[in-house]
DNA sequence: AAAGCGGGGAG
DNA sequence: CTCCCAGCTTT
């Protein structure tokens, strides 16, 4: 935690005074209002770490049952290191932002092969951990180790900002810098842990982007922005760059009651090493049908036959609007069909036996069920869904 | 429908 | 520094 003091917020930096009253309210109000929170019941460092892995750029209602199911799935450092990371990938399917899966893993095995398996408990060790940023260090070192250490998510950013009125942005590296030297001085040193969690908790809860319940705030009479008058004037705010509209085509080609999936290349971009519906970029004025049938004879060598545009999917990420048309398509029958079909009967047994993917697999016919259980981003999970929901109308053409 | 939020890594 | 990853809530 030694870093070279940043003069931006010096005048902004609370006396001593403040900052016992500060501490001492907040945490009083996290006592009577945390909420009960599955990782909140363990002081297990493992599950701390996953925790705040699914919470990076996520909200805390959309993480409890993936923690909970994730954490049955792999218990201990050891369990998630063994595993294969298409498995790690498919608890993970839906959560989205799937790097903070591949490096979690990675970062499992980095804990079983040069911590001994125990998660290291200092912040400069953290910090080489992969996917451990700044915050998330500060996060598991003062929650798992009680360690006095700033944890500057967005929400403590903003009650930050808000408490002291600096009207800066905390994205800006040196803005950012000069809030963790101000959390660093607001830790109590006997429960650092809950404190950073408290100010989390009350941007959260309490001190909200849009409308902050200042009326309910257990530091109100603290705060500087509230102060002013116009509380909603801190942070200052970027502006963002407009958003790009892409065009896609899909594909969701039936043969036998199943479905053409394919996986993704491991070497970069999105969704890498995850499963899809045959899914291509439309460039403009090009033909959908051509595109989507050049493309999957090409990447799959499957010739198919387009039936018809069914369903459309808007998916929105960061920056880019997606518009997804999924078409409706029939494999072309190869001459041989008869020991097609015979091999393909052959597969499913196998797969039936045990769900797991190959490493070196790259497409696959099957069934919805099986591709339920395949690693999935969230706009093919949405297509899955809507086969799933005619699943009887098109179970009539099988 | 649009704007807002937003950690970590790579380069 | 800037850009990329590939998703949700709030307004």
């Amino acid at each position: 935690m030694v870093r070279q003091e940043t003069p931006v917020f010096r005048s902004a930096m609370p006396t001593t005074r403040q900052v016992r009253a500060l501490t001492w309210r907040l945490l009083e109000w996290y006592d009577e209002e945390k909420r009960d929170l599955p990782w909140r019941r363990t002081s297990n460092p493992y599950a701390i770490l996953v925790s705040e892995a699914m919470l990076q750029q996520t909200q805390v209602a959309a993480v409890i049952p993936y923690y909970e199911a994730f954490m049955k799935r792999f218990p201990s450092v050891e369990s998630l290191a063994a595993a294969r990371e298409s498995e790690v990938l498919r608890m993970w399917a839906g959560l989205g932002y799937y790097n903070r899966a591949r490096h979690l893993h990675a970062a499992a095995r980095k804990i079983v092969d040069e911590y001994d398996g125990l998660v290291p408990a200092r912040f400069a060790d953290l910090l080489f951990l992969p996917g451990v940023g700044r915050y998330m260090a500060g996060a598991v070192a003062s929650i798992a180790f009680s360690i006095v250490a700033p944890a500057v998510d967005g929400n403590v950013a903003r009650v930050l900002c808000r408490l002291l009125a600096l009207a800066e942005n905390p994205s800006v590296a040196r803005v950012h810098a000069g809030l963790e030297e101000i959390a660093l001085r607001l830790i109590p040193s006997e429960r650092p842990g809950d404190f950073n969690q408290a100010l989390m908790e009350l941007g959260a809860r309490v001190c909200t982007p849009a409308r902050p319940e200042c009326p309910a705030c257990p530091v109100r009479t603290l705060c500087k922005a509230l102060k002013t008058g116009n509380p909603l004037d801190y942070p200052a705010t970027a502006k963002r760059p407009a958003s790009e509209s892409v065009e896609e085509v899909c594909a969701a080609i039936r043969r036998d009651g199943r479905y053409l999936v394919v996986r993704r290349a491991g070497d970069s971009g999105r969704y890498r090493k995850m499963w899809e519906f045959p899914s291509v970029e439309l460039e403009p004025g090009r033909d959908p049908q051509r595109t989507l049938r050049d493309y999957v004879r090409e990447t799959c060598g499957v010739a198919i036959r387009v039936d018809e545009e069914w369903a459309e999917i808007k998916h929105q990420v960061t920056k880019h609007k997606i518009r997804k048309r999924v078409f409706l398509c029939t494999a072309q029958k190869k001459k041989d069909e008869g020991g097609r079909m015979k091999d393909e009967r052959r597969g499913k047994r196998r797969k039936d036996m045990q769900d797991a993917v190959n490493e070196e697999e790259t497409r696959r016919w099957a069934t919805l069920d099986e591709i339920r259980r395949l690693p999935l981003g969230a706009p093919h999970k949405r297509i899955l869904d809507l086969l799933s929901e005619s699943g009887d109308f098109f179970g009539m053409d099988f």
